[in-house]
DNA sequence: AAAATATATTGACAAACATCTATGTATAAG
DNA sequence: CTTATACATAGATGTTTGTCAATATATTTT
């Protein structure tokens, strides 16, 4: 998989209303599948489905206990995200009137 | 809208193969759309698409110059989820043996 | 062993999305 | 003022996604 469709897939999972929900949840901390269930509105499979992306991407970690799944946000995962934000925003601080050239485009207003 | 919806929409704007590689494009600065355009395998009318979406959700700012748009990382946005990254970060670190409690769930391996 | 409980999987379906072609709009060039 | 260029919008279409009911699996309780 491309660096890009990894970065999608990873994107993907926060790209949920629901989804966000769960990581707020997570936010204080681990929490089994059944209070997760609990706090939503969403039925035991979507419930399951959603974790299922959450943990694939590598945001969300899983752990079983018995009958039960507990979850909490990986470390590794947010970091990884973070990192990929932090290399996209390194260029962006420029000088007002430097604007990058375009061989296509005339530019009548830059101003060297 | 409420916050999670937001969220969910800024996470949307980035969860898209061709929407990461524009970012990826963009990661040096400026770019005219023609340019973009050209990098890339998708018609004029897709890209106008994809533009909107990441404009309409805060993380890359257009400027009009001209016939030309000019497209551009928005720091502001970045910055809005990176710190939201951080939120939820904030609470993944504790001892291995302190898990939450969970009064739905009989927790043999919890040590206390 | 049988029943109960927590979670996962399957299959169906509607809504959302990405993509294209065709067309519209704004600006610049001749 | 007519034509060319850069970009946006509209409408159509196939794909992906979120959701649920039904069912399967794994584990614990009785």
């Amino acid at each position: 998989m491309s660096d890009n469709k990894r970065m999608a897939v990873v994107f993907k999972a926060f790209a949920d209303e629901n989804r966000i929900q769960i990581l707020e949840l997570l936010r204080d901390g681990e929490r089994c599948a059944c209070m997760l269930l609990e706090e939503m509105k969403i039925t035991q499979p979507t419930l399951s489905h959603h974790m299922k992306i959450l943990c694939d991407s590598g945001i969300v970690g899983g752990r079983k206990e018995g009958k039960w799944m507990h979850y909490s946000i990986s470390e590794d995962g947010m970091r990884e995200v973070r990192n990929y934000l932090d290399e996209l925003m390194a260029n962006t601080k420029r000088e007002d009137d430097s604007y990058e050239l375009c061989r296509n485009c005339f530019k009548p207003s830059v101003r060297k």
